[in-house]
DNA sequence: CCGGATCTAAACCGGCCGGTCTATGATCCA
DNA sequence: TGGATCATAGACCGGCCGGTTTAGATCCGG
């Protein structure tokens, strides 16, 4: 449930006042966000803001940790584990880059690693609502993939993270820091498909 | 050469303020740093500081992107591109590792991060002088060891970032994002042994 | 020993920010 | 209908920041 943080109220205006942040805390950053400006976007005074959130940063992270939760509740959704593993890593893979490559994977993974520091509890959320989500359900995939003979694996965890980080290769660095904006569908497929190459050749069937 | 900015003075005092810059720029993140406090910790008046340095984001990029180049340089300085892969592979993956579970590693790439889209020459700047220097050595480097037949790759760009993604698994989004805050040499040793056989199951000579 | 360049401390400026407070208006329920 | 709760606009506060300026100290070559 998304109560995580003590003493935010909820009301009649609490998604309002969550999506004005949310617009203005992905533009700006969390430092170059203003308390002002997020209430007008939300319209709503600050009296009012400040009546649903203690303060900014405990809105910052009930506003990253609600995106972070939903991307990855989409991604596993459609998670089909009777597939086979070749269909299984691509999809992933794509939905990873997805959102990695999006605006808002990117804004909300800049402010949060960039937080994370003078704001200890929000890197911690951020990374099990978002990435360990994604790994431990590839990871139990892994598992009964390999119950079935498909991939032979000893070490799960590092597989998965093997995988995910794989799938990363050139194109998000090169997002993280404004090198490139975006990128065709052939790019990505060939990105993901030499990780699925890559990952297979250790563990896959011919092994 | 590190004359990379305009306007940026040389003179007695440059060493001193590039240092002080550092020290609390690495603490405190771009916006959290007050240039007073830097010119307090360089032992310096602001006006001299502003006399070397025409505003506080040209200090920072100065800042960065030196520790960047030393950092890059010292990695490529001991490589021997004579070894074979396992022992060429293994000494990046540490490199590379160590540089990024570092105090400083991990502070600069934060920062970079954090500041790269109101900032863009910084990032782009943080790219060339780190991770793309690390990538095209590597790149070379299998392509010498392609020549010997020691390895069959395709792609020798994508191998490259492959490996280098290979190595971050678990080890760095746990330090990015605070889980962890320091790991073992066998910790360290296990996941760089791991992309190494990962990397080479795909392209190494039994293939 | 002089004179220009360099450095110094500290005051100063305009501006923005997070957060509080006040005084008024809307809503709702008994 | 009346009173309590909730929302509103915006003034207000203390504080910090990047950057400029001033007025004087210090250095150094000739």
């Amino acid at each position: 449930m998304p109560g995580n943080a003590a003493s935010v109220r909820r009301g009649r205006k609490y998604d309002q006042v969550l999506n004005g942040a949310r617009e203005i805390f992905l533009r700006d950053g969390f430092e170059g966000a203003s308390v002002d400006e997020i209430a007008r976007t939300a319209g709503v005074s600050k009296a009012t803001l400040y009546s649903y959130f203690p303060d900014k940063r405990l809105l910052f992270m009930e506003m990253a940790t609600a995106q972070c939760q939903a991307q990855a509740d989409a991604v596993l959704l459609a998670l089909d584990p009777s597939q086979p593993p070749r269909i299984v890593l691509r999809y992933i893979g794509h939905s990873v880059l997805g959102f990695l490559l999006s605006e808002m994977g990117l804004r909300v993974f800049r402010i949060c690693v960039a937080e994370a520091d003078r704001f200890p509890e929000l890197g911690a959320q951020f990374y099990e609502c978002g990435p360990v989500l994604v790994r431990n359900e590839l990871k139990s995939y892994l598992a009964t993939a390999m119950a079935r003979g498909e991939v032979e694996i000893d070490d799960l965890g590092l597989a998965a993270d093997q995988f995910i980080e794989l799938c990363k290769a050139d194109l998000w660095i090169k997002r993280l820091f404004g090198i490139r904006d975006d990128f065709s569908e052939d790019e990505i497929a060939h990105v993901v498909d030499a990780a699925v190459e890559t990952f297979l050749a250790r563990c896959g069937p011919s092994n």
